[in-house]
DNA sequence: GCCCAGGGGGCTC
DNA sequence: GAGCCCCATGGG
């Protein structure tokens, strides 16, 4: 049984248990990619305020974002943390979109993906996990996004690749399953709902309990 | 009061 | 390139 057939079997697991999550929350990509550096280390719950007062604000737009002091720009996504840091990674943003593409996203969408990632990894405030998400939810391009679940899960699971980086487990994924952006998206997000829902409330078992190997023998969620 | 949440930058060594 | 500290609110 290769890598690529244990993690298309955990996505399984995980899709019956679950359903589809259909992430991305956000009604345009301009808004996912602002939920992107918003949610850095902050709950969507106070993500969502942040972005309302934006809407209310008239400020959810690059145009807008360039526009709108930076002051200002922190009080209104205050709730979800380190508001100055946000404020001026937003900034960043927009004038990367600004600058390079003249805020045209659909020209935006139709550059190389891994050309585009390593600008957006060049951008102030986008590391890897961020320029995944834009990447993936924001741009539908097939670029997996690997986050601290994703990491505990999968080690825990004996899946983890040699180096624990994130390009290794990021590679780990995309070497193995077959590119697709919808399989991408759904199963970072089912990765997240597990890592929630089950390790979050199980600290000893952190994800195995996925599959009948968990090592605490109390595996959660049977085969079909 | 304590812990953590859908991280990243900057610095040190 | 690994390890540490800083940024900061809100919910459990």
């Amino acid at each position: 049984m290769t890598l690529g057939d244990r993690l298309l079997d955990i996505y399984d697991l995980m899709l019956r248990r679950y359903g589809v999550q259909n992430w991305w929350p956000g009604e345009t990509r301009f808004e996912m990619m602002v939920g992107a550096v918003l949610t850095q280390a902050a709950a969507w719950t106070n993500v969502e305020k942040a972005i309302s007062n934006l809407i209310a604000a008239d400020a959810l737009s690059a145009h807008a974002i360039r526009s709108i002091e930076q002051e200002e720009l922190a009080q209104l996504v205050y709730p979800s943390g380190y508001y100055n840091s946000k404020a001026r990674k937003l900034k960043a943003l927009a004038d990367y979109l600004g600058c390079r593409f003249g805020d045209d996203l659909d020209a935006m969408q139709r550059e190389d993906t891994d050309a585009l990632r390593d600008e957006l990894l060049g951008v102030y405030g986008i590391g890897e996990e961020t320029a995944d998400d834009i990447l993936l939810y924001a741009l539908g391009k097939p670029s997996f996004v690997v986050d601290n679940y994703t990491r505990r899960i999968f080690y825990r699971l004996g899946l983890a690749p040699e180096k624990g980086s994130y390009s290794a487990y990021r590679s780990s994924f995309m070497d193995s399953l077959p590119t697709d952006q919808e399989l991408f998206g759904e199963y970072h997000a089912l990765i997240v709902r597990h890592g929630k829902e089950v390790c979050k409330k199980r600290p000893a078992c952190q994800g195995c309990c996925l599959l009948e190997v968990c090592p605490t023998g109390k595996a959660l969620i049977e085969a079909g």
